[in-house]
DNA sequence: TGGCTTACG
DNA sequence: CGTAG
DNA sequence: GCCA
């Protein structure tokens, strides 16, 4: 096998000076990728400007070396052959020592398959099944933590929300590459209708299991069936699903703030419309659009929501609007 | 063996 | 029963 | 499923 860089596998770049790390801003949002480029700097961790082959260490939040090497091939970028591919963990590791510290290990299996046994324990929706869920769910979000590689069974035996189950699964990931359960359970058509049919807004497991069991299989067989559900939630998701699954853009967000400011200032002049959220954190497209609505004057702002939607109803602007009572 | 995130419609 | 974070 |  030709030499690749690895996720993990030590190399001999550690102390040495002549280290220049690289971070792949790939599934890293801007300002938090502007804050570690920052942090390095202050802690005197070498940050390599371009991918090039002086690089020693390319950090990546990507979750394997494939998916590495997939969106280099998409972007046309050569990898360095030299350089030792990491997780962000082992930086963060950098960071708090200061140092350039020896790659010991990364992660690479941890996320998919411990979710994978999550979500299908949600959608089967018994009285057992969310604890089990809410298990797989810990577990998962312990391995995802780790800042090493997962070689040997023994370095989780011991960890808190590891057990016999999820310690099974990954020996069986390190010895043959998958796990059985796993991939019968992705592979399965009950599995892959589930995931399809709840990912529909307004359709929970119950709901996609009566479909199912109608002997539906796809979305168009549920719009051809005429009501389905007489939800006003499904019939909306059903209408809007394509659209609801298409990104929002940062412009569209920008517009959508604007035009929300527009209406705002006119009902309460002085109101301020800030965009919060993904957008608020530097992500160039999202699903939604967050937003926080003030005013200067404390309390002023009470009682604008309902004037403001009736003030963008009135334009067309809104297609659902709903008021719930805070909790607070 | 009991308990596991929560509040809402 | 389903949604949201 | 895992913990206490």
């Amino acid at each position: 096998m030709a030499l690749k860089p690895q996720i993990g596998g030590s190399i001999g770049a550690s102390r040495d000076e002549t280290a220049a790390i690289f971070v792949l801003p790939y599934k890293i949002q801007r300002k938090r990728l502007e804050d570690i480029k920052h942090s390095m700097l202050k802690k005197n961790i070498p940050l390599a400007k371009a991918l090039d082959h002086t690089v020693t260490h390319i950090v990546t939040e990507f979750e394997s070396l494939e998916q590495v090497e997939k969106q280099a091939a998409k972007d046309g970028l050569q990898l360095p052959t030299a350089a030792c591919v990491v997780s962000m963990g082992w930086l963060v590791e950098c960071l708090k020592a200061s140092a350039v510290l020896p790659v010991e290990e990364s992660h690479l299996f941890k996320k998919d398959a411990l979710e994978v046994l999550q979500l299908h324990a949600e959608l089967k929706d018994g009285s057992q099944d969310y604890s089990r869920a809410l298990a797989f769910r810990r577990a998962s979000c312990l391995l995802k933590s780790l800042p090493f590689e997962v070689r040997d069974p023994r370095q989780l035996s011991r960890l808190k929300d590891i057990g016999g189950h999820v310690l099974r699964v990954v020996t069986d990931i390190l010895d043959n590459g998958s796990s059985k359960e796993v991939e019968d359970i992705v592979s399965s058509k009950w599995f892959q209708q589930m995931k399809m049919f709840t990912s529909i807004f307004g359709v929970g497991s119950a709901t996609a299991k009566s479909w199912i069991s109608k002997g539906w299989t796809t979305i168009e067989d549920v719009r051809g069936a005429g009501c389905p559900s007489s939800d006003w939630r499904v019939v909306w998701g059903l209408a809007f699903y394509e659209d609801l699954g298409c990104p929002v853009s940062r412009q569209e967000a920008d517009t959508f703030v604007a035009i929300v400011h527009r209406e705002a200032e006119a009902i309460w002049p002085g109101t301020i419309v800030t965009c919060v959220g993904g957008f608020r954190r530097g992500k160039e497209v999202g699903h939604d659009v967050d937003l926080l609505i003030t005013h200067p004057r404390e309390g002023e702002e009470v009682g604008l929501l309902p004037k403001l939607l009736s003030a963008l109803a009135k334009r067309d602007l809104i297609l659902i609007g709903h008021r719930e009572k805070n909790s607070y």
